[in-house]
DNA sequence: GTCTATAACGAGATAGAC
DNA sequence: GTCTATCTCGTTATAGAC
């Protein structure tokens, strides 16, 4: 796995545009012409078009086990904290290797390129929802997760944008946050 | 457009697979051989693969925009409850057809074949927010309409579940509903 | 390391027999 | 109304020259 320049910007077209047309929606001839090279260039720094996604998505996977790690180390309040900034943080961060990861197939997260990332999504979900066991409460961290990782896909703000990221940190804690539930 | 029975087996089979491998990673070819006839069958039937997506779709998204005309009648905060429940109930009856028209690509709204459907969520949104344009509250508005869709699409539940109709009304307005900002 | 050329395949769609 | 056969195109991937 030695770094070149072509290599690096083969990287980048990638994610450009198997960001905004999807991986099936992007053919190696589509990062050709990005790229301005030929298909047979890619092919020789990368096996396969699946390795280049897996290379691009491989950073964001390692963040976010290193995070459903540290949450195993906190008692449930703190961790339902934790996650929810963290989360933000992490998918903000990451908005393009998100996108990549949800090809909009409901499973997506089984496809064996992406085993393994499953276990920790289901663990951060959990502490989203504050290690409750009720339907509801699980529920409601599905619907936040989700829509935050969806929001933050499809804001095309370059920069690390502090209201945006405010908004979310706050709608997540003001839905799953009940500390004095109405009865 | 005549009813036959093929047809409809045609519409029922290319719901099935495209609910679960998506449009692009359904092929004439996998519709054919689950109907158990021919390609040629298929495009007698209809005019495109494209068609067989927009028919599907079309109820759901008629459905749809009556609930929109019917919020433009109302007064914001009526208008966001009404759009809360009846968003909730219409995305758990076409879980299917909302799967099939999020396909995953930040744009899939803008495509040429779902046209029209943009202006009618951007309302929804609206409405999701109680018509203000704070920032804060579009987004969270964005992240509830996003993040409800998405669970219900993730559901594979068959017949109306009640319990979870009411967890995500619940969750909604718990997340949007603020009688009383903090500051 | 990059190219052109091409193989090998699968896609959507069409033609025409039955 | 359904079929087989075929067309045309785009896809991933490979071969071999430079």
């Amino acid at each position: 796995m030695v770094r070149t320049r072509t290599r690096d910007e083969i990287l980048v077209v990638a994610a450009e545009l198997f960001t905004h047309h999807g991986f099936k929606g992007t053919s190696l001839q589509d990062i050709a012409a990005g790229v301005g090279c030929s298909k047979a260039t890619l092919l020789y720094h990368f096996e396969s078009k699946e390795a280049i996604l897996t290379e691009l998505v491989a950073p964001a996977a390692q963040e976010l086990a290193d995070l459903v790690a540290y949450l195993t180390t906190l008692e449930a309040a703190a961790a339902q904290e934790a996650a929810i900034e963290g989360f933000v943080d992490l998918v903000l961060r990451y908005r393009r290797e998100a996108a990549l990861i949800y090809d909009g197939t409901p499973q997506f997260l089984d496809q064996p390129m992406f085993a393994g990332l499953r276990p920790l999504t289901d663990t951060l979900c959990a502490a989203f929802a504050g290690r409750s066991t009720d339907r509801a409460a699980c529920v409601a961290a599905e619907v936040l997760l989700g829509g935050i990782a969806g929001v933050a896909i499809d804001k095309a703000i370059e920069a690390g944008d502090d209201e945006l990221r405010r908004a979310l940190v706050d709608v997540a804690k003001r839905a799953l946050i009940t500390p004095h539930p109405k009865d």
